[in-house]
DNA sequence: ACGTTTGTTAACCAATTGGTTAAACTATTT
DNA sequence: AAATAGTTTAACCAATTGGTTAACAAACGT
């Protein structure tokens, strides 16, 4: 037997708090909201959570270790950059579309208290560019891509996958385009980005 | 004589208001830490902008009456598109090392209070993608680029200039690079942005 | 069966927060 | 200079909020 005879009402919780925090951040939520998403008693937020900053935490933490992943795909992984970048765009991107929430609520909340940067960094599968920038050297040197730096091309790709989620209402309204066909238009990225990436760098 | 004698705390009230309110959002934002940043007494900020509410629109609309005439630059511009792009980058990633903050900070809002994107739409000088779009497709007609949807097109360019800004702090800890190298590979994307842009759809 | 641990609730509490008020102060008008 | 209008302040207030408590219920070990 667990510490916790089972742990339903600590999913439900985690589960409601994830719904609020995301959609209000960590200052705009409420306890009483949570609790009432959850359909239980304020106190149990505390009895299982104590305080709404850890509940916020292991809210933010499980956001970020389900999109670490994501990212170290193309970061480490050792397939050719061309193929890596295909698949990667068209993972991320079906993704994204399951977690729409995801990046936004994460950059905003780093924004906010710039400690949890450190936090994440200890995280063990914390994404690290070292191999992606090797690869991308090696790749120039033989000649299947132009000379670019390994940083630009990475916060190019991150910028072309990640950027149409975190400002969605932003480009609805520019583009004026209805919800329905916003999710086309994404789905269409997951080829027309690969497209655009590899013929910017490829020789 | 207007109805208000001079407006030096006015001004100041809305200076003080940018800076906290651009750090922590509206729900995070005290008025008494805005009066304090003020060097004022908190009643003030209710004498001038009645409300918590209307002192944040104030700061809203103030912040995006400095974004959109930037985004203008690229949508409603006569010049060719590749001087536009290259000149949009440049000006724009300029423009943005001295107002990090303000993309952040419309996107996240934006999020908050999906009401505001109606706000903002009835403005004046609302960026409006229809031009560029029959530009985009002229070029293409006449074969200076490659077939692309205008739509994306834009998307791109907009993710590869906003997005630098809005997630920096992750960015920096992805790439392990700090404040004073962070803001030289944003120098660098000036010139960097372009070109990926240019190669991208040129033929 | 019975005491103990774990789970749940309603009521409560202290602190914070946006907002108000009434009085004081300052400048302008006449 | 007296009346008036605009500006600023300290003190106050009601509502909200995160968190606590004490009593109660359910499950478990023995």
């Amino acid at each position: 037997m667990t510490k916790h005879k089972d742990n339903q009402t600590e999913e439900k919780i985690l589960i409601a708090a994830q719904q609020v925090f995301q959609a209000k951040g960590m200052d705009g939520a409420r306890m009483q909201e949570i609790a009432d998403e959850a359909s239980i008693n304020k106190a149990m937020l505390h009895y299982y959570y104590r305080s709404k900053q850890l509940l916020f935490e292991a809210v933010f933490n499980k956001a970020f270790a389900l999109l670490a992943p994501q990212l170290n795909a193309i970061l480490n992984d050792d397939s050719p950059l061309e193929q890596k970048i295909r698949s990667f765009t068209h993972n991320y991107i079906s993704f994204m579309m399951k977690y729409p929430y995801l990046p936004g609520f994460i950059i905003q909340e780093l924004h906010r208290n710039p400690k949890f940067v450190e936090n994440i960094k200890s995280n063990v599968a914390f994404p690290n560019i070292s191999k992606f920038k090797i690869q991308v050297e090696e790749e120039i040197e033989i000649g299947t891509i132009v000379p670019v730096n390994a940083e630009q091309l990475f916060i190019n790709i991150l910028s072309l996958n990640v950027f149409p989620f975190v400002a969605s209402p932003l480009i609805k309204a520019f583009t004026n385009v209805d919800d329905k066909v916003y999710k086309a238009m994404l789905e269409d990225r997951k080829t027309a980005v690969s497209d655009f990436i590899i013929n910017a760098i490829k020789k």
